[in-house]
DNA sequence: ATTTCATATCAAGATATATTGATGTATTTT
DNA sequence: AAAATACATCAATATATCTTGATATGAAAT
């Protein structure tokens, strides 16, 4: 029941929704590009992009000072069919434009 | 997205997920069914299934003084799968014992 | 080694959701 | 018609979650 709640806790933001269509479309991304293409402030993605890693949606991989968030895989069925119906909702996403790495 | 949102808050909590499996296990049953196994409040127990209702997971009839309420059907994919996984938590459930009409 | 950069975490306030007790509304029983 | 029953809704409080700005951490660059 918990780990249940976990994930359906996960996904009850829409801000949260957002970003897992984002990463499922992009796939790899690091965290200034959520930021950069979103406009929101780096604690808030910061904090949605821990709440979808603890729920199993989400896996890191820090590469020097960068964390590139993906899907995690394998997903169990239920995550999936959650990705799947997000897939389904037609989200209006922002397009991945800047990197950190553009910038500087 | 709101839709998808609306049906995501009301799994978002223990009980209401609890009260689905007992509908789902029992059928079609009465409010006081639900209020006299999980032994909560009327009000709180109304409110729980207005909010599954609402989300599209259950429908109300009602006959007499009472409300029946059962799962809804059909379901669309994605709320199928969410009780389908609810049934594979293995959630310990109070039995349905005494009805309104049986105190009476 | 110091500074800078990318990300994570914390604490406070803001917002949303849940619970309770009281009250409202039908419907049935007497 | 009056009382009782089943359920719904409201208002107040309690609890949980989100957002923000500040601070911490750890890697890279200078």
């Amino acid at each position: 029941m918990n780990i249940f709640l976990q994930s359906i806790g996960a996904l009850n933001d829409e801000t949260r929704v957002q970003i897992l269509e984002f990463i499922q479309k992009n796939g790899e991304v690091c965290v200034c590009e959520i930021e950069n293409a979103f406009n929101m402030i780096q604690s808030r993605i910061s904090r949605h992009l821990k709440i979808l890693k603890d729920a199993g949606f989400l896996k890191v991989d820090r590469r020097g000072k960068w964390a590139y968030y993906s899907i995690r895989s394998p997903l169990d069925r239920f995550r999936l069919a959650c990705l799947e119906e997000i897939g389904y909702l037609g989200i209006e996403l922002p397009s991945k434009s800047l990197t950190c790495k553009d910038i500087s």
